[in-house]
DNA sequence: TGTCATCCCGCAATCGTTTGTATTGTTAGA
DNA sequence: TCTAACAATACAAACGATTGCGGGATGACA
């Protein structure tokens, strides 16, 4: 709560002109002020412990080092990987983070869109469904360098880190289909989610393509990325296909319904019927039993969606569109070769 | 990115002077300026949407409307609800929230702690183990308001919200006892860490309380608050007391070790030996079997903390000392009566 | 000795606000 | 009619940094 040190207090203490101990402390413009008046500066500075106002410096330079992150949910703990990818990257490079959390609907979102650009962040990171995104995100693109993560935007007008859902649905076919499973069902997110319509079509794409009978009446749609939901669309889809040895659900909380599902109708997971869950969150391998995941590497997307954001920033032209990111399959107890 | 609109502009809008329109625009000086003039300004600046430049404002005013969070793990769940209480009362209040992940060690906090310093932030929550605290966050309280959350310091120098361990682990031991188990062990956390000793103390506080014997051979210590630390303490305190019918642990985690080491001797939880976890993190009610625990209202200790570091911020003289938030038991099926 | 580059450094404007003080215009009181 | 009081607004100085520009000192060279 001291008064602070400011430049005027440095360049007094070391006998020059403010405006010369600003370039001797900027690196990138001392070099045209003389070795040794630098040295009596940057020494002058460390002796009064002077820390440059990041408010009078971003006035001047406009810019305020600082990112906004908003977030669907911070309790979810999926997103804590995506928020440390991110904060590692920008922190290294001196930009610090805002977050938003937007857990009051879509419209919050929107408002905390509009809170970052009031604090005149340099860019965004979207981690919002990409329904939430059209709205407000729009114009607020014209504004500030912006970049998306775990979610797109229909027409790619807007760069996006995501998931290869579609390489990661295969990843869970072609297991199971090596593990000699031939009924696998498929246990899908909401069609209106970009997901859940996503891993729909590449799970019946993939099926298809190990060989086996890409039957629409094989999936079956929770009502929302949840556990219960995933119980009462596994019962739905175990009803209508009692001999199915294997399911594949598009969410790890999804894959967790199944298991009750399974359970409840006296089966054996992992004997029985095979089970695999969509995102590797955390704790899953910590289940009864262990759960096959597909991973996606969450902490990377963080990071690839801030370096991206960088070069955005920076002007640099980046091709728009989404990058992929590959996920891999973290195989546990809950798949097993098929009993025949 | 366009060019932005500045008081000046509204000012030039609305026919008036750049003071005239700032005071205006500012509710607390709006009164000594004409009502229509104020209506005037509003409108010119409701029609050039402008948004007053928080760096310049913060520059004048001397205060950033920023809070630094930090976060010793992003990425471990039971940070999510504290990040979201902070951020609900504070983005209310239109503060934003810098958030600061210390997953690179001690150390590492306290250059983040230096870094939110820089920014001047108007206050500084920190969820770093009490240890980390210590050096470089004593003197930060000197510049910057401070609160410390789910820890506390030695000496309470520094105001901190904090679960109520001791009426915790009593609702643990009671409700143990209360299903008549006579035989009830301990898995603490690292002695080093202000909530291992604490927990363990009141673990034996209790056992007394319930009119047990209060041995301390009842009680192992984890090496830390992970999954197969615990296994390894459990057997231990197994090994030594194989008649043990119930066990307590300092964490949700020590919790699954306790599950794994019942499971490998061949008993059955919630049967044959009772266990209690701490916390109650995500996902602890889908685990086999869901594990009974105690529930710490993290995301209220966020709100606390928030809402406490504003009044600091206000300069409202606020006790020091901590703040015991009362935890509740979620009862679930890792615990039954006792066999006989 | 005079001229000119070169190198350092100081001067001052600027970023967009807030806020203390001065100025203007209006009205009331004597 | 003159002045005091007051309301409403304008002026200008901050806040703490960055940066284009100009000027003084120094040295080289003729």
């Amino acid at each position: 709560m001291s008064a602070r040190t400011t430049l005027k207090d440095v360049a007094r203490e070391a006998g020059v002109h403010i405006s010369t101990a600003s370039r001797a402390l900027n690196p990138s413009t001392a070099s045209i002020v003389n070795p040794e008046t630098v040295e009596r500066v940057a020494e002058a500075a460390r002796k009064l412990d002077y820390r440059p106002h990041p408010l009078a410096r971003g006035l001047r330079t406009n810019r305020t080092m600082s990112v906004g992150v908003i977030i669907p949910d911070v309790e979810n703990p999926l997103f804590g990987p995506i928020i440390a990818g991110v904060e590692s990257v920008l922190v290294e490079k001196g930009y610090s983070v805002l977050i938003g959390n937007a857990d009051r609907g879509p419209s919050h979102a929107d408002s905390l869109v509009e809170d970052m650009l009031k604090r005149h962040v340099d860019g965004l990171i979207l981690a919002t469904p990409s329904r939430d995104v059209s709205d407000a995100a729009r114009d607020a693109q014209r504004e500030v360098s912006m970049v998306l993560v775990n979610r797109s935007v229909d027409d790619d007008s807007i760069p996006a880190i995501v998931g290869d859902d579609h390489a990661g649905i295969g990843l869970a076919v072609r297991h199971l289909r090596e593990l000699g499973h031939e009924r696998i069902g498929h246990v899908a997110g909401p069609s209106w989610v970009s997901t859940g319509k996503g891993r729909r079509d590449a799970f019946l794409h993939w099926i298809a393509a190990v060989g086996l009978d890409p039957d629409a009446d094989l999936v079956e749609e929770a009502e929302w990325y949840q556990v219960e939901p995933g119980t009462t669309a596994a019962l739905d889809l175990l009803g209508r296909h009692p001999d199915l040895t294997a399911i594949v659900a598009a969410n790890d909380l999804l894959g967790l319904g199944c298991y009750r599902a399974v359970r409840s109708l006296g089966k054996v997971i992992g004997v029985d019927v095979s089970i695999t869950g969509y995102n590797d969150m955390p704790l899953l391998d910590l289940m009864q039993p262990p759960m096959t995941a597909v991973r996606v590497p969450y902490r990377q997307m963080g990071a690839d969606a801030a370096s991206m954001l960088l070069a955005l920033i920076a002007g640099e032209v980046v091709s728009p569109g989404r990058v992929l990111l590959t996920p891999t399959l973290a195989i546990r107890a809950s798949t097993a070769p098929s009993g025949r």
